[in-house]
DNA sequence: CCTCTTAATTATCATTTGATAACTAAATTG
DNA sequence: CAATTTAGTTATCAAATGATAATTAAGAGG
């Protein structure tokens, strides 16, 4: 097994989690939202709180539009902003109780498919994913 | 650990998937075609010959989006499309010369980022990264 | 203080995308 | 063979997105 082959393998692999995470995830999030505002949010919901440079970086978006969406999300009550106290151009952005809600939410949705989608897994596969999730987070997945 | 946990676990290492999918492709297509032009396509290299309505399931999108897709990617002389023999309904959808080309090209750029990533990697990390994602393929993210 | 850089905002415009409906052509079914 | 279903196309429209440029405000460094 060369490196060739492993990246072949990966690219097979990320397009599975992206198939996988699609079909979990599908019309999970509020109607309120859109999909690029979703995927904000989960951000935020993981990472909080984040800055809006954090943002544009993991979510490959330019600054002037992630404003706009931060805006939206604002506007819409499910974020909010607070200026750090050190660095008054810095913004710290974390869910508003309505976000946590509107998450907490979506999450219940996507784990009850989640569950459904490993209902068959015995107690010895649940360990293994669990310990194949460590490994790939650890070693190739990291920030 | 319970499947609670573990769906956490799977949350946080779904984002991290996608954040390092993101960095990983990061301006790896050509310019002459949009993000989901792209995915479309990098899905018809990974699983060719497909059909539009396989498309359509895997990209969770609508039949007359994923067709117009497909035109300009046609149009731009990157796919080809053959009628089947027998069902005369159907179609499959392949990589041109030149979409291969492309593709070739965008998984270039991907794979050497990939491999600075792993590149402090030992040859036991290799292998139990190897494991690991022919576990979470199998066991998780399994069609 | 003055200049430069960083963080974020606002405005604007072209393009892409999503959603819907109406349509063609080829199977399938009864 | 008529009716229905399946696979895909085309047209249209509103909304979301991406890209760019100009602007504000606050640190950092000389």
């Amino acid at each position: 097994m060369n490196k060739k082959e492993l990246f072949y393998k990966l690219v097979s692999f990320t397009a599975a989690v992206h198939r996988v995470t699609n079909e979990l995830t599908k019309n999970a999030k509020p109607d309120s939202i859109s999909q690029v505002q979703y995927n904000i949010l989960e951000f935020i919901a993981v990472n909080q709180p984040v800055t809006p440079s954090e943002i544009n970086d993991c979510q490959n978006m330019s600054m002037s539009n992630t404003s706009r969406e931060l805006s939206k999300l604002s506007e819409k009550k499910l974020i909010e902003k607070m200026i750090d106290s050190k660095d008054r151009r810095k913004q710290y952005v974390r869910l508003s109780q309505n976000g946590e809600v509107a998450m907490k939410e979506a999450f219940a949705v996507i784990e009850t498919r989640f569950l459904n989608r490993i209902q068959n897994a015995s107690k010895e596969d649940l360990i293994e994913i669990e310990l194949a999730i460590d490994t790939l987070h650890k070693k190739l997945f990291h920030p």
